[in-house]
DNA sequence: TCGAAACGAAACCGATCGGTATCGATTGAG
DNA sequence: CTCAATCGATACCGATCGGTTTCGTTTCGA
């Protein structure tokens, strides 16, 4: 039993400033709602700063184990890829969906040299980089292009997901993936 | 000389609230900043949320004014479609871009029925709208639904710029437009 | 059993938050 | 000229911000 509460900190956290932001979540609130004290948390924490980029770590790590396990379920590259927009038609159906951790902390600390920032533009490159060797495995011939188009339609179907009117922003994406797909023929 | 300073007002406070965010952005250092005494600012406006209500209503007319002129110069629906993409590379190249302001107020107020919340989502929708006329008039057989596709490439662009490490985003955009044009015999 | 480390309760710090009150100066239309 | 509206300066309000200090309690391995 090391430090149990600085994990449990993390896990709380994550899930209180994704559900209200970041500047809206004082560090007294986080205390009371964690039911931590304000006293364990600076010991464990320097600056809030400090324990929103812990956050984001949790955060990235869950987030691609998560996706990349889904789509890794779905068998041959061609299906994966499809795989990850169906994996996102799940996730914005939780009622919990509230967009991109990362889109709003590069929202909320806009500055590109901002260390936050900066950090929420590491998850997207993680992100690619995962991406590519299985569009690659798919027999792309310009991968890289074809992972850079398929992600504006990640992210475009989060934003509008969280923004949107629309009915189905992952089915939507899925659809124009084929057309991209078939086109690259893959 | 009616209310000039609500208008500069609104205006100044457009500017800082895009660069800074809108927690971030007290009302003290936007009377500081703008030259208009916070006395003056609670005159014309109740609440600092009311304040930013229009501040999104001038961004909205100022952002879909720019876009769709830049459009129309274009010429025929088809180049018009591809237009938004280059308007919006001419965007991301400048200095002060920093994401789409609407995405950037939904992060900040992530609850849907928060009034700026649902006035960001309006702003998508007056967009859909528009955009879904012209690529009826490109003679598409399912214009909502290439409507859609096309704003999922133009938000994705918007925060993969504001975000990525990519080198041209509009550019991608653009070129996998191109291809859902192509599928859609366009 | 002893001591160090992890924890909590609570008071405290200066700064800033959104918002108000008071009062006097400026201004423009009748 | 007058009167009402617009504006600024300044001080103020209670609440909350990120962060610290003090001190007493719990816990666990050596």
């Amino acid at each position: 039993m090391r430090p149990p509460k600085r994990d449990e900190l993390v896990r709380e956290a994550l899930k209180i400033f994704y559900r209200e932001g970041f500047h809206a979540t004082g560090m007294d609130r986080l205390a009371a709602e964690t039911g931590i004290s304000k006293t364990t948390m600076f010991r464990h924490f320097r600056t809030k700063e400090e324990l929103i980029l812990a956050v984001l770590r949790l955060r990235d790590e869950d987030f691609r184990n998560w996706l990349f396990r889904r789509m890794e379920e779905a068998g041959p590259p061609r299906a994966q890829i499809l795989a990850m927009f169906d994996a996102l038609g799940e996730w914005f159906a939780s009622p919990e969906f509230r967009s991109c951790m990362f889109i709003k902390a590069a929202s909320e600390y806009p500055e590109p040299q901002n260390p936050i920032h900066a950090q929420s533009a590491e998850h997207k490159r993680l992100l690619y980089r995962q991406l590519v060797k299985i569009v690659s495995a798919a027999g792309a011939t310009d991968a890289e292009q074809l992972t850079r188009m398929l992600l504006l339609l990640k992210e475009g179907a989060i934003v509008t997901a969280h923004l949107g009117h629309e009915a189905d922003p992952a089915g939507d994406a899925r659809c124009a993936a084929e057309t991209l797909l078939a086109a690259a023929e893959i």
